[in-house]
DNA sequence: GAAGAAATGCAACTGAGTAACAAAAGTATC
DNA sequence: GATACTTTTGTTACTCAGTTGCATTTCTTC
């Protein structure tokens, strides 16, 4: 899977970046995104700025970068999909797994520290507008991905399914975060979740056009 | 329509604002977003540059506040549509329209100017970062209308519905922009982007099941 | 014309991100 | 095990976006 170029030296600099990371959303969490200056961070993980810097571009990446593991999540889901199934229906299981999982990435997860931090990034005016930029490459992966499983389609539907199902995903998981972090007990969102998940499926498959719109 | 509350001070606000935002798109659309920094935009305009951030937040908005106009369009077109229209339907006759009139924000605009500012927006990952965020707004407010144009229809399919038709549009509209600045012939461009629009109301209205997704 | 309000300029500041260069630590070679 | 080489780090100083406080000018109002 991933790369483990061994030695000492890689060892050091995953610990760094590991302790960077978490130094500075333990500050986020604590005092907000805005009232955290990076070079609080860099004081409190003993290391300066410009290091800080190597291993992180921005300060928003600090927090997002933990968002980036499932990046083309999606696009994989349909790349590797049993042979009977069609694209949909994939993301559709797969989305129910997750939510069965109670992952993170689906918004559906009662962990505080996981509720926290999804709090931190939506309440952040630049956090979730740089989570949008994560979201655009996402999108970029399951139109190829699409474009791919069906030769006959175009360029135009897929681009456009795409759009639409990570848009609709995005939605859902902001939406089951909202209620856990509202109070709701976890197996009611749950239930709830699996129901939107359904009928959102059912709203691409299908279309909105029987339904009034 | 707009508040002019009349007096020389106002007056005299209006053309401020307009000439430092005409000196920076400038100076951008010469040298590059990057390239060109506020303070020299404060100069050119002979303006300091606490009052240049008197009249724009960010320096992305001396850009983006051109797109704000049309904030709220499509929310406003499901509003007012006549009695026997969906609001897709509205919503695609508006859009046929707009590209009828090769109004810039369909993208389908020949003017070279027009070009060269969606070229800078697109081209410049922090404006069209930015411009997501607007979108955004687009978004909410297009499930509100939506919401209130169909009543029984509950809260999550007009939210699902906003996101999946201004994610769309977005789309066509980069397209037809980019195919313009590739050198596409305005009337094939704009033969394609009907094709394509009247394709994705199609799509959003029958749904992607049909098509083998 | 004078009093009050609003807009501007100036100077100095915070905070993110970068560049240059020197010091230190890890790796490889004999 | 010392030596040469490469990678990582710290220090200092910088650029640039955006803000603040205060004095000054400019418009409005009476």
């Amino acid at each position: 899977m991933t790369d483990e170029p061994e030695g000492l030296r890689a060892l050091k600099k995953q610990r760094t970046r590991q302790a960077i990371a978490d130094t500075a959303i333990g500050l986020f969490l604590r005092n907000g995104f805005d009232r955290v200056s990076v070079a609080e961070i860099a004081a409190a993980a003993e290391v300066s700025k410009p290091t800080l810097f190597r291993y992180f571009p921005t300060k928003e990446e600090l927090v997002l970068h933990r968002m980036a593991d499932h990046l083309g999540e999606a696009a994989r889901v349909v790349r590797e999909r049993p042979a009977p199934l069609t694209p949909l229906a994939a993301l559709e299981r797969h989305q129910l797994e997750r939510l069965a999982a109670h992952d993170p990435v689906t918004g559906l997860c009662e962990e505080p520290e996981v509720l926290a931090f999804m709090r931190l990034v939506y309440d952040t005016p630049s956090l979730s507008s740089h989570l949008l930029d994560y979201i655009g490459h996402d999108i970029d992966a399951l139109a190829a991905a699409l474009a791919e499983a069906l030769p006959g389609a175009g360029a135009l539907a897929p681009r456009l399914v795409a759009v639409q199902f990570i848009g609709v995903r995005q939605e859902l998981a902001r939406l089951n975060w909202q209620r856990l972090d509202g109070g709701t007990p976890v197996e009611q969102a749950h239930r709830l979740a699996v129901a939107e998940t359904v009928e959102a499926v059912a709203l691409l498959r299908g279309g909105a056009g029987g339904r009034g719109f």
